[in-house]
RNA sequence: UCCUCAGUAGCUCAAUGGCAGAGCAUUCGGCUGUUAACCGAAGGGUUGUAGGUUCGAGUCCUACCUGAGGAGCCA
């Protein structure tokens, strides 16, 4: 072992330790060889530091053990910390003793290279690719996004009541479901908590629930996954001003605490910071029938292929173009009823129109937040379900909110995967997740 | 479910229907400031699978498998 009189720290901590001699714990990342001099590159989960060892000015036992050290070979190192302006994180680390925890056999070296690697591969090794600075970054920031979204809640007086994730039946059809075996019974995993927090909003006032959710979706693209993370909070008494103020403020409080708390890991993964900077209230708030204009003009300006029908929901090109003409979320509100869900407060000024809104966020990435007022009236929500041909019995339940002190309510379900693709600036959300559930992968 | 593209060394990719190659990784050797270090050498292949066309197929055709991107649907 090496002596411990060196504190141990870390990586990320190693500024405060500047001329003195330090402990790391970690990982070989790299390994540059130059004659006598060696510059290995450690990892220990908070950053990287590049190490020096002049055959001269270490221990030959210490100097033959680096030489030819195999990449991810784990290690517990000593050395003296020197502030060096060649260096990326400003530190370098004079190597005074070393021990090799692991060493990775050359026989079997460690799979993923410095270099390019196809996504099927790196799937395939995703408990290993989460090593790379990258990915362990963008978990880093990821964790900031999920810490920050609860805090927000948490500060402003809801209470998370988080809903089952086995449920006896769907929330808006059965298509999209993850059947599973209850005891011989047919149970779901669940697509949605909304309903739940509606029934604990008119017990608690504001609640929110943050979970995973699954949908059987057989989409393959950039924004899809089979099993993703959503935050809902459902609040008694507001209406659908009042959910836009508050998406809003939740979404500057999450980019906010993103740019104070993980300034380093956006600088790992070269995300453009100044647009994120931008991210503050107001948003620009567009009704549906104004959208459809713009999307019309959009079209004869041959920005967008396919014309726009009116009364439509929008399609993923749509959204797109859309959500590149604002350099903040556009919050798009009032669809037509009848392409959104039953549970939806029709416009007490036009019923056509459903009191609902899609955040969509900047850069092209599209809806990420999801809401609407919720339907009141017993009756109402009844004749909904019906029209959508949905199990009247299944929702009794949910009909009781209805029929014991009714009031306004209303909640929005945020895909935390979208907004950690969005704030980070990906291509596609699977790098947003530890490990990735998409349409045909399963493993690790 | 539909559309498009791809599958060649461990990885990333070349190869006009005519001898299957390079860089990285691995092994050996060299280098006292390297930044995906560099220089020299070696080993490494049933070209996704099964058929077909052809004197000859990695290349052309058919089917299938796997993966990717997109549509629809959604967060």
């Amino acid at each position: 072992m090496p002596e411990q009189a060196a504190p141990v720290t870390t990586i990320a901590a190693i500024g405060r330790h500047e001329g003195q001699s330090v402990t790391l714990r970690g990982w070989l990342y790299n390994l540059r060889e130059s004659g006598k001099l060696l510059f290995p590159i450690f990892r220990d989960g908070t950053g990287t530091i590049q190490g020096v060892a002049h055959v001269k000015s270490v221990p030959s036992n210490v100097f033959d053990a680096l030489k030819g050290l195999t990449q991810e070979s784990s290690v517990i190192v000593r050395g003296r910390v020197r502030a060096d302006k060649r260096a990326p994180g400003g530190y370098e680390l004079d190597i005074e003793d070393l021990e090799v925890v692991h060493r990775v056999p050359e026989s079997d070296p460690y799979p993923i290279t410095l270099k390019e690697h196809g996504v099927d591969f790196l799937m395939e090794r995703r408990h290993l690719w989460v090593r790379t600075p990258r990915q362990s970054a963008i978990l880093r920031i990821r964790a900031e996004i999920m810490r920050a979204a609860a805090e927000y809640f948490d500060s402003n007086g809801y209470v998370r009541t988080d809903p089952p994730i086995l449920t006896p039946a769907a929330c808006e059809g059965t298509s999209t479901l993850f059947p599973v075996d209850y005891f011989g019974d047919p149970a779901f995993l669940t697509q949605s908590g909304q309903l739940y927090v509606e029934s604990t909003a008119l017990a608690l006032g504001k609640v929110y629930s943050f979970g995973p959710t699954f949908r059987a979706e057989k989409s393959k693209t950039r924004r899809h996954l089979t099993e993703f993370w959503m935050i809902e909070p459902e609040v008694a008494f507001m209406d659908l001003d009042g959910l836009m103020e508050l998406a809003e403020n939740f979404l500057a409080h999450i980019v906010e605490s993103v740019l104070k708390n993980r300034t380093a890991e956006l600088e790992t993964i070269g995300r453009d910071v100044e647009k994120l900077k931008t991210i503050v209230p107001p948003f620009p708030r567009l009704r549906y029938d104004e959208a459809v204009e713009m999307l019309n003009q959009a079209h004869k300006d041959g920005h967008l292929e396919a014309p726009f029908a009116y009364g439509n929901d929008f399609g993923s090109p749509d959204e797109t173009w859309l959500s590149t003409q604002y350099d903040r979320p556009v919050m798009v509100h009032r669809y037509p009823a009848h392409v959104k869900a039953f549970y939806m407060e029709p416009d007490p000024k036009d019923s056509r129109y459903a009191l609902c809104v899609d955040v969509l966020a900047p850069e092209g990435y599209g809806e990420i937040i999801g809401g609407s007022q919720r339907a009141a009236n017993l009756e109402l929500l009844e004749s909904r379900i019906r029209e959508h041909k949905l199990p009247m019995e299944a929702f009794q339940w949910y009909l009781d909110l209805r029929r014991y002190g009714s009031v306004p309510h209303a909640g929005f379900g945020m895909g935390i995967e979208r907004a950690v693709a969005w704030i980070c600036g990906l291509d596609h959300v699977r790098e947003t997740i530890p490990f990735a559930r998409t349409l045909h992968r399963m493993y690790p």
